[in-house]
DNA sequence: TAAACGATGCCCT
DNA sequence: GGGCATCGTTTAC
């Protein structure tokens, strides 16, 4: 998709996330969960200002921001908003539609729900590295090696809740995700079950 | 130079 | 649903 949809406040661009299409090679999945990072809250890499590693998150919006967790996982990020201000959505699950074998064998996990339900997992799934850090995400480039694509059909049910694995600024909202599908990182947000 | 800390995943109940 | 392995980056001496 083109800048303008991520020269956006990042709760928006998060939330419209869902249902749109991620491309990696010959790869690709659904996204079905999505959170907001923003500069202004302490959970955020931007809160604690620019190092070298966190640069592309304060950058143009359409990059994708790419950073190791755990010393092991990368973590695949939109960046929103103006250049300038740190911001982005974090791609947390997939519903797998191409290249399955390939996501299989990379992760050594057969069923579909195992490829691409956490935001480290789809990243191995689809072969997504820190080497990716900065690449355009907008379709500007041909050889933009990730490609978003916008969701086809009506928009499909989300629900909001709380971020996970994180410490700080536990309580904002910030988490989007498609409850029909079985590929969540976790089913839905514990606040949205049903009691009983 | 050393130590603490994760925007996690996996395996076990 | 809970505990722990894992290791690069950051931050403090």
């Amino acid at each position: 998709m083109k800048r303008e949809f991520y020269d956006r406040p990042v709760l928006e661009v998060a939330r419209d996330l869902v249902g749109c299409v991620v491309r990696h090679g010959d790869t690709a999945g659904r996204i079905v969960e999505t959170e907001a990072y923003h500069q202004s809250e302490p959970a955020c890499h931007a809160y604690n200002g620019l190092t070298p590693t966190r640069k592309v998150l304060f950058g143009s919006p359409g990059l994708a921001y790419v950073y190791r967790s755990y010393g092991i996982h990368a973590m695949l990020n939109a960046v929103t908003e103006p250049d300038g201000v740190g911001a982005a959505a974090l791609i947390r699950a997939l519903e797998p539609l191409d290249g399955l074998d390939l996501m299989r064998e990379r992760r050594g996990l057969e069923r579909p729900q195992d490829l691409c339900s956490g935001p480290g997992k789809l990243t191995q799934a689809m072969g997504i590295g820190l080497d990716l850090d900065g690449s355009s995400l907008d379709g500007s480039s041909l050889d933009g090696p990730i490609e978003i694509l916008p969701r086809e059909g009506p928009e499909p049910e989300i629900v909001v809740g709380e971020r996970i694995g994180i410490t700080l600024a536990v309580d904002l909202p910030w988490r989007f995700c498609d409850p029909s599908s079985r590929c969540v990182s976790r089913p839905w947000p514990p606040e949205m079950r049903k009691p009983g």
